[in-house]
DNA sequence: GCCGTTTTCGGCCCGACTGTTTTCAGTCG
């Protein structure tokens, strides 16, 4: 699939022609282009080659001939032409917060600033400030962008955004002058990687509630403080802005404020379309401004002719048009799940005893727990050799004995080796309730041979899921190159199931890559990974990692009881 | 660069805040 390459060309020429000083609207259609094609469901090169892209909204006869070259060779001279008119490290210097690229194209004109490090030497030496526009502040702030984009590569991990947002609500909640609050942006719609975090309130007493808020213990550092909004850096150096409004105006500033931006984009023109005009305040009549709704969201997509959009779905990957159909799925929700089914126990490297991991996830509510450590080649993770498995499958067996009214399912996390082969004899892999299988060495092979590895594995009578199938870690490794319309096809075709991992650096599956794959009929099992006891709380970023995928629960193994459950899987 | 039950040309989502200005451009979400 070359999709992803034609988005990361055509999002990369408009940051060039947004430089270029080239008008927004042109380099906006080339960003709409990308993010469509980036989440479309079909292979790129089939739709260019069946000369269907201008069916494509957003594809006009001028994107069309660029795609197709870019399909057609893997490159696009019209970019290469770019490239070489404008340095790589004016791309580089836009993530710079408060810098746009009217700023970066004034920095290299005058003073022939072209990398980051430049940049730097010139605001220390008080060079900025000579030009039209710039001044000490202006070079100030560029310092302190530079060290947070340094600091936190721009994006933090959903589970570290989630504590702090959820910290600063319960700190907010409370403050008696706001009437009603919420986290907004990329967290409340759980994207797996969080830029900073939104929070709206609404009161009447907007001064009051700012001056508090920005007294929150963790606060480091005060951006901006205006009459209705305000940024702050905490100590872990993520950004948190509040905005206040009126409560009539909450819920158009809730749905304003969640986002996405492309979501907002088709909100707005939608609204347009129908008469009104949709802002942060609420929608209005065209023209004469008068109030219709805003207080809450359901009465906004109401208004606007459509069923409810969970923050989740707010991607512009198709929500609007299926809501106007009323045909959204109804998405798993928070307590769906019965039991986790990848969980690591202190035979390999996990750190609890099978027994303390049983009773908390009783405690915590679950029917059952598939207890998968790691199996023998494993030697880092401690992997358990046959034998040993034996005796761990019989202390499960006693220990079933011993609680009441909840199962422990013995599992293993097993190796796929580099030949598709399991890790352990069939002998062995027959004596589990059931098997999840893994790659966790020889990263390195080609994109065929790895999709062949996964195949191998999908195909094993044994095998009932594969475990965080692109073993990718977040701003650490790669995804596999892996030919996923095919183990999608051939996971369905076998039956066997695709986890959705729920660790805050996998999440693997991700969101699009769930969506393609219900698609094509493929079911899953949602894991946490879990080696300490409250690492079992992740499973929520799991399941919305489900929820942005567009899951319902009866595509999900683990939602189902353990009566159900155990027919399933043949126990 | 895209698009059309108001348009094949002239629109294209909208507002707050900052830092630089002295009425506003740039940036951000």
């Amino acid at each position: 699939m070359k999709n992803q390459l034609v988005a990361s060309i055509l999002y990369q020429i408009a940051d060039l022609l947004d430089l270029k000083g080239e008008i927004f609207f042109k380099t906006r259609a080339y960003r709409m282009a990308a993010q469509t094609i980036e989440v479309l469901n079909e292979d790129i090169e089939i739709v260019s080659n069946e000369n269907r892209l201008q069916e494509i909204p957003g594809i006009g006869d001028a994107l069309a001939k660029k795609i197709f070259e870019i399909v057609k060779t893997g490159d696009l001279e019209y970019f290469e032409k770019l490239k070489k008119e404008i340095p790589k490290g004016l791309l580089d210097m836009l993530n710079i917060s408060g810098l746009g690229p009217k700023k970066v194209s004034a920095l290299y004109k005058n003073l022939k600033i072209k990398t980051i490090d430049e940049l730097r030497k010139a605001c220390i030496d008080g060079k900025l400030r000579e030009l039209d526009g710039f001044g000490e502040i202006t070079e100030r702030n560029i310092l302190r962008g530079i060290q947070l984009l340094k600091k936190t590569s721009g994006r933090a991990l959903l589970n570290l955004a989630s504590e702090d947002g959820i910290n600063y609500i319960k700190y907010l909640e409370k403050n008696k002058k706001i009437d009603r609050l919420s986290i907004a942006g990329s967290l409340r719609r759980w994207k797996e990687t969080i830029g900073d975090i939104d929070i709206i309130a609404s009161s009447d007493f907007p001064d009051e509630v700012i001056e508090y808020f920005i007294k929150y213990k963790d606060v480091q550092q005060v951006l901006l403080k205006g009459s209705t909004k305000t940024s702050v850096v905490l100590y872990d150096d993520l950004q948190v802005d509040l905005r206040v409004v009126k409560d009539e105006s909450f819920g158009a500033a809730l749905q304003y404020f969640t986002g996405s931006k492309e979501h907002n984009v088709k909100m707005r023109s939608t609204a347009i379309k129908k008469g009104y005009k949709l802002n942060e305040y609420g929608l209005f009549k065209k023209g004469t401004d008068k109030y219709i709704v805003g207080k809450s969201e359901e009465d906004i997509y109401k208004k606007l002719g459509l069923s409810y959009i969970e923050p989740e779905l707010r991607e512009n990957r198709g929500e609007i048009e299926v809501a106007f159909k009323n045909k959204l799925p109804k998405l798993v929700k928070f307590n769906d799940i019965r039991g986790d089914l990848h969980v690591h126990s202190d035979w390999s490297d996990g750190f609890e005893k099978i027994e303390s991991i049983a009773k908390y996830s009783k405690k915590i509510g679950y029917e059952y727990v598939g207890i998968t450590d790691h199996s023998q080649s494993l030697k880092v993770a401690r992997g358990l050799s046959e034998e040993k498995v034996l005796k761990k499958i019989n202390e499960i067996d006693k220990l079933n004995k011993k609680i009441e009214d909840f199962k422990i399912l013995s599992g293993t996390e097993c190796d796929i080796k580099a030949d598709g082969s399991l890790d352990y004899s069939e002998k062995i892999l027959k004596k589990f309730d059931y098997v999840c299988a893994g790659i966790h060495t020889m990263f390195k092979m080609n994109s065929d041979d790895l999709t062949r590895r996964i195949i191998k594995a999908i195909e094993n009578k044994y095998v009932t899921f594969i475990a965080h199938p692109t073993c990718r870690l977040i701003r650490t490794r790669e995804p596999f190159e892996l030919d996923m319309e095919k183990i999608y096809d051939k996971a369905k075709e076998n039956n066997t199931y695709l986890e959705i991992n729920s660790f805050p650096d996998r999440l693997d599956l991700n969101d699009i890559q769930s969506k393609t794959a219900k698609e094509r009929g493929v079911k899953f099992i949602i894991g946490t990974d879990a080696h300490i006891l409250n690492q079992l709380s992740f499973i929520k970023y799991g399941i919305a990692t489900a929820r942005r995928g567009w899951l319902s629960k009866k595509n999900i193994l683990n939602t189902h009881s353990l009566k159900e459950l155990e027919k399933i899987i043949g126990l």
